[in-house]
DNA sequence: CCTACCGATCGGTAGG
DNA sequence: CCTACCGATCGGTAGG
């Protein structure tokens, strides 16, 4: 029993440490010698831990892919006004990059490399989760809670600002992730005029 | 003479090529082998035309930043309020993205394997188009044009918006880069609500 | 632009 | 978790 938590605990440390090298040097550009020579292992000895450097890759991106997906559900059915949903919906998005940017940062921009069947489910995944946001926008505009504005631009807009975060949010900074996320979503919907 | 044109104009091959591949499969992960492929040609004689796989993304990275900045000084100083100053900023800033996509993409993804003098000079380069951005803002804000938002937080999300183009933009649907810079232009500084 | 090739490094395995 | 190692591939050079 204590064995198999060693186990686990060590695993993960494993990906938490690869997490942090696949955002500063891109998946491609690790090697799983940067990876051991990190930890202090030789790089034969991950393969104790892990099944190959692709599998570190896919846990990283489904794991993050469930985060975002709950917190959507979340907010969904809720019985408030789309524009409220829309408010809440962006600031649980922006929770969850903040929780873990390092790991938010490779879900957004390694998860390319992917191979054959992971690579498509992760973009099934993505292309729903999008769409549903999509689809609160459409209500908005229909019950005139937002101008009529284009929506595939509205949706980009505000994934893209959310997206962004990994890119420039300090969390040793004077903004803490809770204020962040509201004056993201103020900014978003209301405007800078 | 008509030997030197034939070589220049086989160069930018070379760099275009390079440019589509980086973006699709990220630089790291491109090698000098698929390039000379994707150009029929064995990858030893890459290195009749270019330098170093460095290179490649040296031309591609520096000549977008000239081709920002120049769009930035084109507006900077003219004789129009900040609000306009920032309408037409984002919309040069889009042009140049929708100019070359791909070029774009790399540009934004690809830039952080610069290395030792170059990566530095990238960096300075950007920080300082940003922080113009950023006092045309401030100014605004100054000037009751814009709301008293957070600074670094507005220009943020104005980037990344501009930023995502290259991700979702079609060059071949309906809407025209144009309309695209205007929508865009319009939805950040009004906002969706 | 090609052939022939180099040293370095890659992800990963066998066997302990 | 280690030693010892593998075949494949990398960016790049020499010489034509």
């Amino acid at each position: 029993m204590i064995e198999v938590e060693r186990k686990n605990t060590r695993k993960e440390q494993v990906i938490q440490t690869a997490t942090e090298l696949f955002k500063d040097k891109g998946y491609a550009a690790t090697s799983m010698r940067d990876l051991a020579n990190e930890l202090g292992i030789e790089a034969a000895s991950l393969y104790y831990h892990i099944k190959s450097k692709e599998e570190i890759l896919q846990s990283i991106c489904f794991e993050m892919a469930d985060a975002f997906i709950q917190g959507l559900d979340d907010v969904e059915h809720r019985d408030i006004s789309n524009r409220e949903k829309l408010y809440q919906g962006i600031i649980n998005h922006t929770k969850v990059i903040a929780r873990d940017l390092p790991a938010a940062a490779v879900f957004l921009n390694e998860y390319r490399y992917l191979s054959a069947p992971w690579l498509k489910k992760f973009l099934r995944l993505r292309i729903n989760y999008i769409n549903r946001f999509k689809k609160i926008i459409e209500d908005g505009i229909k019950e005139g809670e937002f101008k009529n504005v284009n929506k595939k631009l509205a949706v980009m807009t505000i994934f893209s600002s959310l997206n962004w975060m990994p890119n420039w949010y300090n969390p040793k900074g004077k903004i803490d992730p809770e204020a962040v996320s509201k004056q993201l979503a103020q900014l978003l919907i209301n405007g800078l005029g």
